[in-house]
RNA sequence: GGGCGCAUAGCUCAGCGGUAGAGCACCUGCCUUACAAGCAGGCGGUCGCUGGUUCGAUCCCGGCUGCGCCCACCA
């Protein structure tokens, strides 16, 4: 067969016709990937019913660039499960998506093709991105429509990448069942759910202070911080007190907020400051009067026990103003910089000329203007002493998120309703989760959510809220009065689309309407996977057979996001959960344990698997057991590679003697029923470890008996299987075929390209279709198991002597005396004939010797026969 | 500050109430017609520390230490 013809997996097969001189894996992930292809082997068949389907809610990777050698880790995880139940007879439903969807992706194009998106810019048809793109060269300011047009050219160039990596590790995926976050069903469902939120109650808009990244400038959500060291200091700063009372200390990390001071605050107890409270005390250089308030937050042993609060400095802010009562004063733009106007609050002369000084500048360089300007009044106590404070970053920011007051739109998720909340830990708790112990993560971020889900971003590319406005006689939006499509109209673009009654004229004219100008947060589509890919509202036939999904597999970093929103949305859809059990990979670190990242780590997944084959890097992967973090380690990966060649050579060997039908009933020798018997064990141990979604423990007794099997049972009987006719040899052959058989389906979710190589030599059809091994197509399993164990010691004490001698293992041995205990002595003695032939002995004794106490252990005294 | 996980041979990890296991690495050999990308044999561990329960603890319970992660209102 040459290497580029696609084999047939159709009947017909059944003899060794096929087996190889030299099996190689060489060739075997391109042969085999094109004829599961052409073929249909991972085709979804949807007639079947909800019980026969198994369905897989797998993650749709970000199309960010690349996928690294986490990511191929755990979709392998996904697929082990994925086949294992596939060949225990369930129709298995198993799309794949591409979240190409939103900042990753907005960032990669500004990366790549050296533009920004500027919405006040003119479409230009013509348009073709700069040839140099990179972080030095100067971004060129581009239209909304031409953006979303580059961001759609990168991710589809992504995705045929990504689908051929995925291939190529051997995902059995249905590939004609694929999905994009951005593509039209994506986008109908995420705003027929939002429409359906928002006509229930569950989502609503709000203008309210909410944290903002400067950088990307958008707002974002709790889910996406990350809390970050970052190095300031602290700056003791002297108020007045309005009755001369002299200075009151506050001390800050962020002074260039004086300006936005409406208040300072002390704890109700605090006897130093108790008697301020009620009074007032001024800023310093600005002058203004700020009332001195007690609230239970404020910490006595923090700072000097007094903080001022600012609109808004941090969350903490946000409490104080919002329970105190306190008015606005924000000087922080959208962009990070200080407002450009002098604020109408700061009226005195003096003040209004320091504030100028501040306008425009980013919070560090004004920063340190507020701070010459605080020494140049003597406001400044002491340096400023340098600290470490945590801030709040975007995960993917570089700058501190600020908090900016804005409108917003949000979904309730329980961080302000306790009910709700109590909910979401209900399901929470009906969840299996694989392993246990990961619901935790759960639990403490559902009970420790402080605000509702902030879903709306001021970006561009993402799916549009559906939503217009009527804009009133003065052209401003009456945002309490939204302008909703039908939901059979959607998908829609608001900024194309017109709302029913109004003409394509009147957009944006007052008397008119406007369009919402912004975009659903990635993760407002992802919660909707299950929902999505199942056909949800879009074919009910299909969701029917699909719904509840029943694994939802991803990685622990991405609870309290996609995990968790996902249960939200499915609870307002259909009031349970999206799918029944939720498994945790773990992720792959470097060497040191550190969480190794995407855009570093350096080791690029096809590499790897050029190197050591899709077995290979499947095999490691296997070896990470659900949840648990692995290092990443190269040398792993030639293990599984040799594996993966033991097999095809073992299984050749075993064809050469062996290509018979695996028929059990001809096996009857005790050390062949013994086999029988321990294959058994394995089956069942691999089988409950699946089950249990513990594929590395199926790995492990599986592998564990096959090296044992070649090692051993293999040597042992050879010459048995070579001699022609009998009944001993009849049961020997009988014994390789069944356990062939068994343990490359046992093998063939992990070894998929291997397993199926073999099969195609004496089977038909495509393994991966066939059936999982069951204790029943063994036969009678009464063999004692413990005669292996005999036997082996026996071999093992003979070449140990052969070894010690330094003599090659074909040496002829005079006599070995086996001397034991009567039980262990007669186990061996069942297979006395293939001990002689495997260990090349001349005359082999039996001693009993009931005297040693030693159990099944047994003791042989080899003499080898003299060389020359 | 709260929580979760981990701690067993140089490395990666199983085991989990009854005298310590695997693979890799290392050492010594062997071209044995399935496989030298192989095979055989061997070296190597007071199972993190410390109390307790038990006839007996690596395994159960408490405390401690170290590492990793999650969460937390960042003055």
């Amino acid at each position: 067969m040459s290497s580029d013809a696609v084999p047939d997996l159709g009947p017909g097969a059944g003899t060794n016709a096929r087996v190889p001189d030299k099996p190689a894996l060489d060739g075997l992930e391109e042969r085999w990937g094109r004829a599961w292809e052409e073929q249909g082997t991972y085709r979804f068949d949807r007639s079947r019913t909800r019980e026969e389907i198994f369905s897989i809610d797998t993650p749709p990777p970000t199309v960010s660039g690349t996928l690294h050698v986490g990511s191929v880790f755990s979709f392998t995880h996904t697929d082990l499960v994925a086949r294992y139940q596939r060949m225990r007879g369930r129709e298995v439903f198993y799309p794949m998506g591409w979240d190409d969807n939103g900042l990753a992706t907005e960032r990669q194009v500004q990366y790549t093709y050296g533009v920004r998106c500027d919405p006040a810019a003119a479409y230009d048809p013509d348009f073709t991105p700069p040839a140099a793109g990179g972080r030095s060269a100067r971004a060129v300011a581009i239209s909304r429509r031409n953006f979303i047009e580059l961001c759609e050219r990168w991710t589809q160039d992504t995705e045929v990448a990504f689908e051929a990596l995925w291939r190529r590790v051997g995902l059995s995926v249905d590939w004609t069942q694929t999905y994009t976050t951005v593509g039209p069903a994506a986008i109908a469902a995420s705003q027929r759910a939002f429409l359906r939120n928002l006509a229930r109650g569950e989502a609503y808009q709000a203008e309210a202070p909410s944290l903002w990244d400067v950088t990307f400038q958008t707002a974002v959500a709790q889910a996406e911080l990350e809390a970050r060291d970052y190095p300031g200091h602290f700056y003791r700063v002297a108020f007045e007190r309005s009755d001369a009372g002299g200075p009151v200390h506050i001390e800050t990390t962020r002074p260039e907020l004086i300006p936005a001071c409406v208040a300072l605050v002390a704890h109700p107890d605090d006897e130093r400051y108790r008697p301020l409270f009620g009074s007032t005390v001024r800023t310093p250089v600005f002058g203004v009067e700020v009332p001195v308030l007690a609230h239970h937050l404020a910490e006595p042993d923090k700072g000097s026990g007094i903080a001022m609060i600012c609109t808004f400095g941090d969350l903490t802010d946000v409490i104080w103003w919002r329970e105190l009562a306190l008015p606005i004063r924000s000087v922080i733009a959208r962009d990070g910089r200080l407002l450009p106007d002098t604020p109408p609050w700061i009226a005195d002369g003096p003040g209004e000329a320091a504030y100028r000084e501040l306008a425009g500048r980013t919070t560090s360089s004004a920063r340190e203007q507020m701070t010459a300007a605080l020494r140049a009044v003597g406001a400044l106590e002491g340096e400023p002493v340098p600290t470490q404070r945590r801030a709040n970053f975007h995960e993917k920011g570089e700058k501190p998120l600020e908090v900016v007051t804005s409108r917003q739109w949000y979904i309730r998720n329980g961080g302000r309703d306790d009910a709700l909340r109590a909910r979401f830990l209900e399901l929470g708790r009906e969840l299996v989760w694989v392993p246990e112990h990961m619901r935790q993560r759960y639990d403490t971020w559902v009970g420790g959510l402080t605000s509702d889900w902030l879903i709306s971003r001021q970006r561009f590319f993402g799916v549009p809220f559906p939503v217009w406005y009527p804009l009133d006689p003065d052209g401003a939006p009456v945002h309490d009065r939204p302008l909703l499509p039908a939901e059979a109209d959607l998908p829609i673009d608001p900024s194309s689309h017109v709302p029913a009654g109004y003409a394509p004229e009147q957009r944006d004219l007052p008397g008119g309407f406007t369009a919402d100008p912004d975009i659903m947060d990635t993760w407002a589509t992802s919660s909707l996977t299950p929902l999505i890919v199942t056909g949800w509202e879009r074919d009910p036939d299909l969701h029917a057979r699909t719904f509840p999904m029943d694994l939802r597999p991803q990685g622990h970093d991405i609870v309290r996001t996609w995990l968790f929103s996902t249960i939200v949305r499915a609870h307002f859809e259909t009031g349970g959960l999206p799918w029944t059990h939720a498994a945790i990979s773990g992720m792959v670190a470097n060497p040191d344990r550190k969480k190794m990242s995407k855009s570093k780590g350096g080791v690029d997944p096809l590499e790897m698997l050029d190197r050591y084959g899709a077995d290979a890097v499947r095999w490691r992967a296997a070896a990470a057991r659900p949840g648990v973090d692995s290092p990443f380690d190269e040398g792993q990966m030639k293990i599984g590679r040799r594996l993966a060649i033991k097999v095809l050579n073992a299984s050749k060997f075993v064809l050469g003697l062996a290509a018979a039908d695996p028929d059990p009933a001809r096996v009857s020798e005790p050390v062949d029923r013994a086999t029988l018997a321990m294959l058994a064990r394995v089956v069942a141990e691999a089988t409950d470890a699946f089950e249990a979604y513990d594929y590395s423990r199926a790995l492990e007794v599986t592998e564990r008996f096959f090296w044992t099997f070649c090692d051993d049972y293999l040597e042992l009987v050879k010459e048995r299987a070579y001699a022609d006719g009998g009944a001993a040899t009849d049961s020997a052959r009988a014994t390789l075929a069944v356990v062939l058989h068994t343990v490359l389906r046992l093998f063939a979710p992990f070894l998929p390209y291997a397993t199926e190589e073999v099969w195609s030599w004496w089977r038909s059809g495509s393994i991966h279709r066939s059936t999982w091994p069951t204790l029943d197509e063994l036969g009678d399993l009464s063999g004692e198991p413990a005669v292996l164990d005999a036997v082996s010691q026996v071999l093992t004490q003979v070449r140990r002597a052969k070894s010690e001698a330094k003599v090659s293992m074909r040496t002829e041995v005079s006599s070995a005396a086996v001397r034991g205990e009567q039980r262990a002595v007669d186990l061996a003695r069942a297979a006395a004939a293939d001990l002689a032939s495997a260990g090349k002995v001349a005359e082999l004794t039996w001693a009993i010797d009931d005297s040693t106490g030693d159990g099944l252990v047994l003791d042989v005294a080899v003499v080898l026969a003299p060389t020359g």
